[in-house]
DNA sequence: GTTTTTGCAAATGATTTGCATGGAT
DNA sequence: ATCCATGCAAATCATTTGCAAAAAC
């Protein structure tokens, strides 16, 4: 059992140390409780999951190593209200509702061909990480107060 | 002259009272900033210019103003770095390039079919306002120095 | 006249930074 | 032994809120 645990850490920490990162379990910890969330969060949410896994991580520490598991591609960020930064530990290709009324996000399962688009990037000199469809909108509940409100 | 600008400042002002809402002076100038500048801006870009033309509109009212203008799709939010909301004056269709190095968001005008994530976003109830594609990665520049800090 | 919008100031929320200590390689 | 990552506290930045006065309808 020891083993198994040993062995999935040892997944990350080695493609840490092949990008000259270090794996230092804090990091381990908030990659382990993304993966376990399996939904969209913010730096805070995590923090406070990790916390009670680990209790001392730090805030700023759960924000540099969100950004760092995005610039590794096991987890996205995905378009948001504007507020804080939401990240999806989903990297399968899935797009997004954003309602402008609650800033709900929800996702969407259905293919998109963005070859064009990615390949107008490429040719700018841009190198993409990811790509989304981001819908922008009311959610079924807004639509409704709106409506409501007339 | 006075007639013509009457006719255009009137044009915005028809559909704002036509929603219930009021043709303020401030309104009627942060619009006109916003296609006057013709390019991605933050609210604090748009503060700026409409106070030299304007002195006196305070920063809430432009962020009022600027949630209403994407409620009348005069102007649309684009998924920016997580940093200030930028709004963009183009509510045709194109996508954005996000540089998770810089910030810097760029627009791609390639043609993308978007008919599926709409029809699945429908069926849930949503009501989308607006689409569009956001590729994360790094612009050229940031691609550079990655590649050099090696 | 009534209701909405504005401006001001303050509050809130999210994220970043500086610096000394601890830890990974 | 070296250099990077962490934790803490404070700073910064973006946005929102409460409320009284002014303006649009």
């Amino acid at each position: 059992m020891d083993h198994m645990i040993e062995t999935r850490e040892s997944a990350l920490a080695t493609a840490l140390r092949e990008r000259g990162q270090r794996a230092t379990p804090q990091r381990l910890a908030i990659a382990r409780v993304l993966t376990d969330l399996d939904r969209h969060v913010t730096a805070e949410h995590v923090h406070a999951e990790v916390s009670a896994r680990m209790p001392g991580v730090s805030l700023p520490t759960v924000y540099a190593t969100l950004d760092l598991l995005e610039a590794l591609g096991l987890a996205r960020r995905v378009a948001s209200e504007g507020g804080a930064v939401v990240y999806d530990p989903r990297t399968d290709e899935h797009h997004h509702l954003v309602c402008r009324g609650c800033g709900a996000i929800a996702d969407v399962d259905a293919p998109v061909d963005t070859a064009g688009v990615l390949a107008a990037a490429v040719a700018t000199g841009f190198r993409p990480d990811a790509s989304q469809v981001v819908l922008r909108g009311l959610c079924a509940a807004c639509a409704a107060t709106v409506v409501s409100a007339r």
